[in-house]
RNA sequence: GGGCGUUUAGCUCAGUUGGUUAGAGCGCCACGUUCACACCGUGGAGGUCAUGGGUUCGAGUCCCGUAUCGCCCA
């Protein structure tokens, strides 16, 4: 029955399992299973703006292991792929790639050529083009690179239905994205407002809370001289930003400061631009910072906003979308000479502005001493290079509790409703939550994203309506506001005068991404899949995006179905370099995945991966992937040793010693603990907990027990040996197969059939093992008898002519029960016992020959 | 400044509600080619469990403080 090869190897067994795998459908999804028998997970869909790397593959194994786990527990497992396409990534990925910049403004080119393919000159200056142009060469080139992951995860073995393979820019996606949007407009969740913004002036796009980040940078305080209006003097104020002088509105100072309580409601005159302002009070300015008065500039920062909100100051902002100052006069500036100033500074770039300002400022004498140099945090787009401006915009938000303290607390409920895997990982939510302070920005003024899909009617001028969006029903989704015409409207009408014109933005990718579990459900567009697989069992993800995906995802669900998407949370680490950094392309440290799977083959490379806890930083290490390497090999090799008995004992099905009932003892409950373990999301202590068990069972056991199957067919011993050794093999397949899923389907094909990854998870039950474990005692013996021959410096196959074991009545009788595998595997000739104190073991070995 | 996590053998890490003498793999040393496996087997050396207190019959494990490295937020 059983087919084993001669000389069983590893190579080539992923390319040969992949392409069966896929031609029998072995993973996929049953439509047809009540909720109650799917595990549903919502996969992250991995960024198309590059390769994938060591930390999409740690992770991606994760999810893998329990989707096997679960699939093998009789689950209909609904493991989809998505591919993140659309947003910023791909815009800078496809500029870089062909060498081009979009321009609203150039017409479209039928079969347009781009300058390059990959790898444009250095001096290459970006050709424009239109933003239809754009969009295709963005889809030409990620629907290249989704080939590329693909391949590669298949090559990782991950156990992806591809059926349902989804990415954030194809057509279900915008539908979904923009129903959505339409269903939190209707309901008021989502608004429209302008209003200051935090604005990185290269992507000449808003930007929301998650993706700001802190950089300390340097910067220097400027002492200015205002003066009072009543001429009786100066105050001085500290700024690091004195080119945003001119967009001072008021110095305000803390309602407590004794220093400047006298002056509140009085005015000053502005330095170089000479406009009044008054000086006010607010509990939001630091005393001990500077010299504890501050100038409210329209907008240096985020405390500016506040102070210009609640003390209802004029907006006095220069700052343009570009990052340069207006070229013409600011109407609140009247006085000549500050006219004069201010063309010194008009058109520049913000530093330059800067020096100009310093330079008035000195001419003046208005400056105060040196500039005293620090270092700042400043606030940048996560991805941007240079820090980002406060512009006044109009902007599409979605209400995230950051301004309502209800919906906070119905938010923050709902990351109690998730079980997170490791559960400390709820305090990032948490945090995250508390701690914000808007709602969510969700519109890009960028091209290759999900539009947002609203018209405005115009007025008269020609001006925008804002405050009543038309919008289209939701069978005309998706829809581009840019080429499709709002109901009642003509073509002709676009950008008229009482006609309409579309919203030019596009929905940040975050706002699509958000509602991935609708997406790969197909909400909407298959309701019977939705209903089946909504709220999904799992997020797995990294720790590092909770306050954006995930807290996105529940903001979505929370609105649209009053649920959380998904019961269980599990978070993975981050992969760092041997030195404990995390890896970086820059620090030319980094191995390509595929590299290292030709090299250890795929299941050394998920073996590294799934010896990681869940959600622990983990290093890369070949080291571990050699281990992995030779836990395959071994697993063929015993495999192959334990089904040559079975051609004697084809029927080997009773196990009546005591040594066998023993081993399966032990199985029994390693399958128990492997299970919860697996049922806790745990695949590392699963594996771990496998991994132990299996080498003890090659080294002790099956040594212990070969002699006796050795012996023929009709030898009782020789039966039941081999019955447990094939109830044990089976079962050991099972349990590796979840994280080494190519060897093991290659040693389960050689006598079992059908796929093992659709084989019943083993259960301890099914073993039949009863009395007690005796196998301690006899394994201990055993070593006490190797280590002799190893201190001996013989062979082990020497024979012992006397072994004398000392110990209480029940070490020996449960020696006794095993002594007849012993005497075999230890080459015992007399083995003798004595009742006393111990366990000691004595070993004289024969004379050498 | 606030929150969270890490610290156990040379290295990478287990150690589940407290319970004999703290484990594994790699590396190192010695021995052995036994008919599944040299991508092997057998054995050995190697640890003040970061640190100071506390609770307890008993602490790597629980509590408090400190240090360390790291992440998130301000």
């Amino acid at each position: 029955m059983a087919t084993v090869p001669e000389k069983p190897s590893l190579d080539g067994i992923e390319s040969r399992w992949a392409q069966h795998w896929e031609a029998v459908g072995t993973y996929t999804f049953d439509a047809t299973k009540p909720r109650a028998e799917v595990f549903a997970i919502d996969t992250p869909p991995p960024t198309v703006s590059g390769s994938l790397h060591m930390g999409h593959v740690f992770s991606y194994t994760h999810t893998d292991t329990l989707a096997r786990f679960w699939r093998m527990s009789g689950k209909a497992v609904f493991y989809p792929m998505g591919w993140d396409d659309n947003g910023l990534p791909t815009e800078r990925r496809v500029q870089n790639f062909y060498g081009v910049a979009c321009d609203s403004n150039v017409a479209y080119v039928k079969d347009l050529e781009p300058p390059f393919r990959g790898n444009p000159t250095k001096d290459h200056q970006p050709v424009p083009v239109s933003r239809p142009n754009f969009i295709e060469l963005c889809e030409e080139l990620t629907h290249q690179d989704e080939k590329i992951f693909e391949d590669l995860f298949r090559r990782l073995g991950l156990s992806v239905d591809w059926n349902y393979l989804y990415a954030t820019i194809d057509e279900r996606s915008r539908r979904a994205s923009q129903r959505a949007f339409l269903r939190n407009l209707a309901r008021g969740e989502a608004y429209s407002q302008e209003a200051p913004t935090l604005w990185d002036v290269d992507f000449k796009t808003a930007v929301a809370q998650a993706e700001l980040e802190d950089r300390e940078r340097p910067g220097a305080y400027h002492t200015l001289a205002f003066h009072k209006s009543d001429g009786s003097g100066d105050i001085l104020i500290d700024t690091t930003r004195p080119e945003l002088l001119v967009s001072c509105c008021a110095l305000v100072a803390h309602p407590d400061d004794e220093r400047y309580q006298a002056m509140f409601n009085s005015t000053v005159r502005t330095p170089v631009f000479n406009v009044e302002v008054p000086v006010l009070a607010h509990p939001l300015a630091q005393p001990d910072k500077g010299t504890g008065i501050a100038m409210i500039c329209t907008f240096g920062d985020l405390t500016d906003v506040i102070w210009w909100r609640e003390l209802q100051l004029p907006t006095r902002a220069v700052i343009m979308r570009d990052g340069r100052l207006m070229t013409e006069t600011p109407e609140w500036i009247t006085d000549s000479r500050g006219v004069d100033a201010y063309a010194a500074i008009a058109g520049k770039f913000v530093n330059q502005a800067q020096r100009a300002t310093v330079e008035l400022l000195r001419a003046n004498s208005e400056m105060i001493g040196e500039p005293k140099n620090i270092t700042h945090p400043v606030k940048f787009y996560e991805k941007g290079d240079r820090p980002l401006e406060i512009v006044t915009s109009r902007q599409w938000y979605i209400r995230n509790g950051g301004r309502d303290i209800e919906l906070r607390n119905e938010l923050l409920k709902r990351g109690e409703e998730i079980t997170w895997h490791p559960d400390y990982m709820q305090h990032r939510y948490t945090n995250w939550v508390e701690g914000l302070n808007g709602d969510w920005l969700i519109s890009r003024q960028r091209y290759f994203g999900v539009p947002v899909p609203v018209w405005y009617r115009t007025d008269a001028e020609g001006n925008p309506l804002h405050d009543e969006p038309l919008v289209p029903s939701e069978d005309q989704l998706p829809i581009d506001p840019s080429t499709d015409v709002p109901t009642g409207f003509s073509e002709s009408q676009r950008n008229q005068p009482n006609g309409f014109v579309g919203d030019p933005d596009v929905m940040d990718t975050w706002a699509t991404s958000s509602l991935t579990p609708q997406i790969a459900g197909k909400w909407e567009d298959d309701k019977d899949l939705f209903s089946r697989v909504f709220p999904m069992d799992v997020r797995p993800q990294g720790h590092d995006i909770i306050r954006t995906w995930l807290f996105s995802t529940t903001v979505r669900s929370h609105f649209e179905h009053g649920v959380v998407p998904w019961s269980n949370a599990a978070l993975s680490g981050w992969i760092l370099d041997p030195d404990r950094k995390k890896m970086s392309k820059s620090k030319g440290n980094v191995v390509t995945p595929i590299e290292l799977f030709e090299q250890y083959g795929s299941d050394a490379v998920r073996y590294w991966a799934a010896s990681a806890r869940p959600g622990v930083d983990t290093a890369f290490s070949e080291d571990q992937m050699k281990v992995g390497r030779k836990l395959a090999t071994k697993l063929l090799n015993v495999s192959k040793f334990v089904l040559g008995f079975m051609t004697d004992h084809a029927n080997a099905t009773t196990v009546t010693e005591a040594v066998d009932h023993s081993m399966l003892l032990r199985l029994g409950s390693v399958i128990d603990e492997a299970s919860s373990a697996f049922e806790a999301f745990d695949y590392a202590r699963a594996l771990e907990r496998t991994e132990q068990f299996f080498w003890w069972f090659c080294d002790d056991y099956v040594e212990l027990v070969k002699v006796r199957a050795y012996r023929g067919a009709n030898d009782p011993g020789a039966q039941s040996a081999v019955a447990a050794l094939s109830l044990a093999l089976s079962a050991l397949q099972r349990l590796f197969a979840p994280m080494l899923p190519f060897v093991t389907e290659e040693i389960w094909s050689w006598w079992q059939n059908g796929s093992i990854h659709n084989a019943p998870w083993p259960t301890s039950n099914a073993l039949g093992a009863t009395g007690v474990d005796i196998l301690g005692p006899v394994c201990e013996v055993l070593a006490v008898i190797r280590r002799a021959k190893t201190e001996a410096k013989t062979s082990q196959r020497t024979p012992v002519a006397v072994a004398t074991v000392t110990a209480d009545s029940t070490f020996i009788t449960a020696v006794q029960t095993g002594q007849a595998d012993l005497i075999d595997a230890g080459t015992v000739e007399n083995l003798r016992f004595v009742e006393g104190d111990g366990p000691t073991t004595v070993v004289e070995l024969a004379q050498l020959a």
